[in-house]
RNA sequence: GCGCCCGUAGCUCAGCUGGAUAGAGCAUCAGGCUUCGAACCUGAGGGUCGGGCGUUCGAAUCGCUCCGGGCGCACCA
């Protein structure tokens, strides 16, 4: 990469002129302090010089092809000259192709995500889960790794015991296909109509008597202990349940274009949930707790709760599965990391479980990391599927599209295809607004703010990529078929491929500042997704593309593209510019899940 | 009680492997459309970075402590 090639050459002159000292070099804050920055503080401590006379005496010592040094202070700043900050950017973008990342390198990645249980609906808690990991993935695929996309499906536990004994006690008799609404429920809205939806109001019905009647928790128990053994009717309808919530978390799936490579759940570790027992067995870390448990005491790790792996009455528990997938991944794909995209509350229980691999095979060892986020709470407290306090996901999808509409049929009622792009830009409002504040911290769910429109949004970015695609078709020719994927994406692709563009023969008109602003802008991309790699966050990718949208708005104010008035030169770069702009946003989006719309 | 996370502008949040005047958006106020899309741009006001102590040439960032909020702490996931 040409920049990474600068930044090379930079510390390798640094290095002949300190030698001895480490180099570490920084991109400046803003692009006209330069392109490159030294801080000279440390070194010229160890040298016992002023760091701002160790700054100026470099500026006049060190030569560099294409760029001008300047002494800052205590800062020693690399900058380009305009002219060769244009042709590098233009060729990583238009010559190069897949701006920032590299090529495959055989580390393999596994990213546990989504992972929602079957007979509860898809909320827009199950959301971050979701589009972190597909993030994750499509980021770490950019950069040159294999990625296996897991989806941990809940399909196990003793939740099913809950929907088993509450589908034998409220519905089996009068509603045994779950086709008709029940009488003592609510009515439920017409688009939500389903057996799912029904299925859901029966585990909410069950969890709100059983606070009355705490007796039938063991009436729950006793169900999923038959379901554990093999019961036939237990196995009948927990397949049936199964079936019904995959279809329509597919649905959903496929509205995200998010995809799998398993979708192993839990229940496909069930068999081997006995070998993995074995295995910790076999360590001699496995013991007897309270009430006949079997337990993994982990106090010698700094983890005062024991791990259980298997309850008083012999039967499973979520951390045993987790064990048993950590084993079965490790021999089906031999791994180097494992992401588990799941919320902040289950911190200790990814400690113990990864703790108690730890001690069955020194190889997990570094290799499995939980990437946690906070919950969504509402205004009125927390969201709780046993209470039916949620929020669905397709609700907010759907209001997000609705207001969208509303506003393309003020501001662009001729619009063709005003569906597709109001689910296009909804989308983005609602994906955008979540990878920009990926925090541990919990966040509030209120609509103005998820599907807000305007500022720091999806929309904003998706803006900036219509109106180039609008010049780009204004300009005539190939440039706007130039701006455009040659292949048609899904979620299998995640870096986008462009058709290779020749460099325009002059770089006049790029010499303003907004245009320079612009290029320094997006040099900052490849940082920003190798960051996403490194802190498993989407936060400084979301950031680095507002600041690119942000930074064409200004160019596309100050710099005319196709007044009449501009020579043919000038034309071609800037265009060349707007088409550099439009794939680096397009692929920054598309590795959110975002689409960028031609027209909006 | 113990452990982990969070506390930055009126609001929502970036910045946290210590470094250049602490940055955005929303809201408020003032400007900008007879030429490429105003879902935009330009500018202004607004901050004891929860409090204190410490380490350092330098702390929003590291350590200790206190305050405030959240989450978790073996038979749910």
């Amino acid at each position: 990469m040409v920049m990474e090639r600068l930044k090379e050459a930079f510390r390798m002159a640094l290095a002949k002129a300190l030698p001895g000292q480490d180099i570490v070099l920084e991109r400046p804050r803003s692009g006209d302090m330069g392109d490159l920055a030294f801080p000279c503080f440390r070194v010229a401590k160890a040298m016992g010089t002023n760091p701002a006379q160790l700054a100026k005496d470099l500026a006049t010592q060190i030569v560099m092809d294409d760029a001008e040094l300047l002494a800052a202070g205590p800062y020693l700043n690399l900058r380009l000259r305009p002219e060769a900050r244009a042709s590098r950017m233009l060729e990583n973008l238009l010559v190069t192709g897949a701006y920032g990342s590299a090529p495959a390198h055989g580390e393999t990645v596994l990213v546990e995500y989504s992972s929602p249980n079957i007979a509860k609906l898809f909320t827009i808690g199950h959301l971050r889960s979701t589009m972190i990991g597909h993030t994750l993935a499509q980021a770490n695929r950019y950069l040159g790794c294999k990625v296996q996309r897991l989806n941990h499906l809940g399909d196990w536990g003793t939740q099913f015991g809950t929907l088993l004994a509450a589908y034998k006690r409220w519905a089996e008799a009068e509603n045994p296909l779950l086709d008709q609404d029940f009488e003592w429920a609510e009515e439920i809205p017409e688009k939500r109509r389903s057996p799912l939806f029904r299925l859901f109001q029966l585990y909410v019905r069950f969890h709100a008597e059983e606070e009355k009647e705490p007796a039938m928790r063991d009436e729950a128990r006793a169900w999923f202990r038959r379901l554990e053994e093999g019961d036939a009717e237990a196995r009948r309808l927990w397949t049936w349940f199964r079936e019904i919530s995959l279809a329509t978390f597919q649905r959903i799936y496929d509205r995200l274009g998010v995809g799998f490579d398993a979708m192993n759940g839990e229940a496909f570790y069930e068999d081997k949930l006995s070998s993995a027992v074995e295995a910790v067995k076999a360590a001699k870390i496995l013991e007897e707790g309270e009430g006949g448990a079997q337990i993994v005491r982990l106090e010698d790790v700094g983890i005062q709760t024991p791990c259980m792996m298997l309850k008083g009455d012999g039967t499973s528990i979520y951390a045993t599965r987790d064990v048993a997938a950590g084993l079965y991944r490790k021999s089906t794909y031999n791994f180097d990391r494992c992401l588990y995209v799941v919320g902040a509350e289950q911190i200790l229980h990814f400690q113990q479980v990864f703790a108690v691999l730890g001690k069955v095979d020194a190889w997990f060892q570094g290799r499995l990391t939980h990437t946690p986020f906070g919950m969504i709470n509402l205004p009125e407290g927390k969201m709780s599927t046993r209470k039916g306090n949620v929020i669905f996901l397709e609700d907010v999808l759907d209001e997000a599209k609705e207001r969208v509409l509303a506003i393309i049929r003020e501001k662009n009622p001729e619009l063709p295809q005003a569906d597709e792009v109001a689910e296009t830009l909804g989308m983005g409002a609602v994906l955008f607004f979540n990878a920009l504040n990926d925090r541990v911290k919990s966040i509030t769910f209120t609509w103005e703010r998820a599907v807000a429109l305007d500022g720091d949004t999806g929309p904003y970015v998706q803006y900036a990529h219509a109106r180039i695609m609008s010049v780009l078709r204004k300009a005539g020719g190939d440039w706007a078929q130039r701006g455009r994927p040659t292949v048609a994406l899904d979620h299998e692709v995640a870096a986008i491929p462009f058709e290779t563009v020749a460099l325009p023969t002059s770089l006049e008109g790029l010499e303003d500042a907004a245009a320079q602003n612009l290029l320094f802008e997006l040099a900052g991309l490849p940082d920003a997704i190798r960051a996403v790699q490194r802190e498993n966050m989407a936060t400084a990718l979301a950031r680095q593309l507002l600041a690119i949208a942000k930074a064409f708005s200004s160019f596309y104010t100050n710099c005319p593209i196709l007044w009449p008035e501009n020579s043919d030169a000038v034309r071609e770069s800037r265009l060349a510019l707007c088409l550099a702009t439009a794939r680096a946003l397009r692929q920054g989006l598309w590795l959110m899940g975002i689409k960028a719309p031609e027209e909006m």
